[in-house]
DNA sequence: CATTTGCGATAGTAATACTATCTTTTTAAA
DNA sequence: TTTAAAAAGATAGTATTACTATCGCAAATG
C-alpha cells in the first residue's frame, strides 16, 4: 500500500479543489510544468488549456486568475516544507541541531516526492525560488493575507522562530531571522546561478556553500 | 546655483534618453508616481500616457516596454543609492562606523532628494520595496545580465563587500553578506508592514528596529 | 533656409484575461 | 435502473493590453 499525502488547502484559493478531480490535478501538474519552463509572466491559461488539451473555460473553473494559482502553488509548497520538515527533524531533541538539519533542507534541491503524484516538487522548488516572492509582493497582500493565503508560510517561518529561541531564549530577532534564512536560502540560490557577482559561491556554485553561510549567519547570531 | 546630479545611465535600458528632454522626466516622474499607487501589475503605458497627457506611441519612444522601464528605474536607483552612501561614508575611516551608517541608510525611508527634480526618492524608495526584485525574478534575467542591467545594483553591494572584509579580512562570505543585508532592509521592511508575522517589529512598525537586527546580524557575523 | 528631431494624432493587430451559454458526458443518489 | 445533478467540453464574445506603423506639424539646429 501506498501512503498519499494529502494537504488541506485553503478554500479561498480555488474555485473547484483542484486536488478533487482529474483534470484539476493536471491543471496543477501542467501548471508546474510550464511556469518552470517560461516564467510566471509568460504563462496563460491558455497555454495551459492548451497543453493540457482541454479549454481555457476549463481552468477558469479551478482558479479565478493566475495569481491565485501561484498562490495556491506557494501555499502548497510551503505546506508540503513544513511537513517535510517536522517529519525530517522528528526524532532531534537538540535545537540547534534541528535548525542545521532545517538549513539544509532549506537550501537543497528537492528531489521529486512519490507522495504526492501529480506534483513535481523538484520543479516546483524551482518555481518558488524565482516566481515565490511575487505571491506576496503585490498591492493586494493586505487582502490576501486576510484571507490566511500566506498561513503556510508563516506558520514554517513560526516553527523556525520558535527553534531559534529555543537555541537562546535571549535572542531578541526569532522571527524575522527565520523569515531571513527562508528568504536567503532562495534568494542566494537565485543569485548563484542568475547573477553570481551577488555571493561568494559564484565559482563552484555548490550548494552545500550557501548552507555553510547560513549556518555561519544563524550560529554567530545566536552565540 | 543649484547643483543638478545626473546619473549615466546604460544607454541599452532605453529608446531614447527620458533624461534628456521634458517629456522623457515627465515619463519618469509620473511613472514612479503611478507605478506607486496602483503597483507594477497595474501599470499600463496608457494609463501613464493620459495621466502625462501624451499618447501610447509617445512612451514607446523612450521605452520598448514596461519590464525595461522597471529595470531602468531600479538601476537609476540603486546608483542614485550608492553616490548617496559614498557622499555620506566620505569621511568616515573605521569600517565599522562606515558599514553601521550604510545598514541605517539602506534601511531609512529616504527623503526626496531636491538634487534630481524629477524622480522622488522617496516613492522610488517605495517601489523598489515591493516591485524592485522584480527587475531581475524574470527568464532574461541572463540576457539582461549580459547587458549589464544590474550593475548599479552589484556595485552596491561590492562596495558593501569590501566594507566588510575590510571590518574583518578573515570572513569567508562577504559578497552573500552583503546582498544578504541589501535585500533584508527591503524585504524586513516589507514584512513589517504588511506581513507583521514574519518580522520582530510588528507591533512598534519601527525602522530602528530593523537597522538593529541588521547591526546584530553583521557585527556578530564579523566578530 | 533647409533639415532633422521630437511629438501629437490616428489606426490597426495579435494576444490576454476574462465571461457567458449551451451541450454532452460522468457520477452518484433515489 | 432511472434520474438528476455535477463536471467537462465546445463555442462565442468582449474589454484591455501590448505593441507597431504611418503621417504631419512645430520647434530647434546647423
Amino acid at each position: 500500500m501506498k501512503l498519499q499525502l494529502q494537504i488541506k488547502m485553503n478554500e479561498a484559493l480555488y474555485v473547484r479543489n483542484p486536488e478533487a478531480s482529474d483534470l484539476g490535478k493536471k491543471i496543477l501538474a501542467h501548471s508546474v510544468q510550464i511556469i518552470h519552463k517560461y516564467g510566471f509572466e509568460a504563462f496563460t491559461f491558455k497555454k495551459l488549456a492548451e497543453n493540457i488539451g482541454t479549454t481555457e473555460a476549463g481552468i477558469y473553473r479551478y482558479f479565478e486568475n493566475k495569481h491565485k494559482l501561484l498562490v495556491y502553488l506557494s501555499a502548497w509548497y510551503w505546506a508540503w516544507l513544513e511537513f517535510q520538515i517536522s517529519f525530517q527533524t522528528n526524532n532531534i531533541k537538540d535545537p540547534k541541531t534541528k535548525l542545521k538539519r532545517i538549513i539544509k533542507l532549506l537550501a537543497t534541491t528537492v528531489e521529486d516526492d512519490e507522495k504526492t503524484s501529480y506534483i513535481n516538487e523538484a520543479l516546483l522548488h524551482q518555481i518558488i525560488i524565482s516566481e515565490g516572492s511575487k505571491a506576496y509582493l503585490t498591492k493586494q497582500v493586505g487582502e490576501d493575507n486576510k484571507q490566511h493565503f500566506f498561513k503556510p508560510y508563516k506558520d514554517l517561518c513560526a516553527v523556525i522562530g520558535e527553534i531559534i529561541t529555543a537555541c537562546n531564549p535571549k535572542y531578541k530577532y526569532p522571527k524575522s531571522l527565520a523569515s531571513t534564512i527562508v528568504e536567503m536560502a532562495h534568494f542566494q540560490n537565485f543569485f548563484m546561478i542568475n547573477l553570481p557577482a551577488l555571493t561568494d559561491f559564484g565559482k563552484t556554485k555548490e550548494e552545500d556553500e550557501i548552507i555553510a553561510f547560513l549556518n555561519d549567519l544563524v550560529f554567530k547570531s545566536l552565540k
